[in-house]
DNA sequence: AAAATAAAGGACAATTTTATCCTAATAAAT
DNA sequence: ATTTATTAGGATAAAATTGTCCTTTATTTT
């Protein structure tokens, strides 16, 4: 009997975001531009809940939207490298992941810290240099060889 | 504009439950038994939910509680050194952070991964291996030292 | 035995996150 | 110009998590 069924990292609005971009990203390789539902139903996510967040990413600019027929999503060739999987998080979850408290205390750091402190910061550090140094292309040109995948 | 405020890693109740077991363990160190009312305002938590949390515990075998008078929570000094920061997290949260994919995918294995599958590997890993071998007597000591803490 | 104290547990309320639905705005195609 | 396809955005609903309240059970003290 457990309490909670706890996201591992990110919450289920990210998770959603991360998969959409990625395959958004595909699709520009192709010189595609993609709708939502076509983004829905290849990455699996429910439609309308995902509309709002890819509104999200568009207004932060991590992904560009043009309305009406032919419209769409898509993103430049050119911000595939720019754009990193830390940019996706910050824009949905915000950045708490860089600041936050691993016991969710308001006031931890290095001269007050909470008994995770040090053990938590490593970790952190791993992740968030992992996030900054992940460049869309590279996500995008794995699934492009069929190396990994975005739906099951 | 920001659609989240995720955890770090863990739950609130996860969190609560962690703050409240390296309590627990402190003060069984100076052979005293606490109640609920003084663990909640010690770790500054909700008092109700905090309980629940406790009974969780309890039942999984991670503290001991006395009913009635003189009653309250402990943590036999042997067991301080068996309990690993894994096992708390386990009875709240499950074993999400042991089997769940980053990217939320139900399938998502070596043979048929997500894009970050190998990313998340090594940061899981080394989440994984600090939870499994931080035991509650490091955390509580660090504590009675005056070392680390519990509030704020 | 009765009273008092503390955890256990059930019911429910508040908040947050996830998700849906509908209308408005925009722009291409006819 | 009208129709059509598509994103933007508001309102609202559903589900999960967080949090509270009250009653029951166990145990100690008087």
């Amino acid at each position: 009997m457990i309490l909670n069924e706890i996201p591992l990292m990110f919450s289920k609005a990210c998770e959603y975001g991360i998969r959409a971009t990625v395959y958004i990203a595909l699709q520009s390789l192709e010189g595609r531009r993609v709708s939502v539902n076509e983004i829905a139903k290849e990455i699996d996510s429910p439609i309308a809940f995902t509309a709002k967040i890819l509104q999200q990413l568009s207004k932060s600019k991590v992904i560009h939207s043009v309305k009406g027929p032919t419209g769409g999503f898509e993103i430049e060739r050119n911000n595939m490298n720019t754009v990193k999987l830390s940019m996706i998080v910050h824009a949905i979850d915000g950045d708490d992941i860089y600041v936050g408290c691993g016991l969710g205390l308001k006031e931890c750091n290095a001269s007050r810290p909470c008994p995770l402190h040090d053990k938590f910061i490593d970790i952190r550090n791993d992740l968030r240099s992992m996030l900054e140094n992940t460049s869309l292309y590279e996500l995008a040109t794995g699934l492009e060889v069929g190396l990994t995948y975005l739906k099951r």
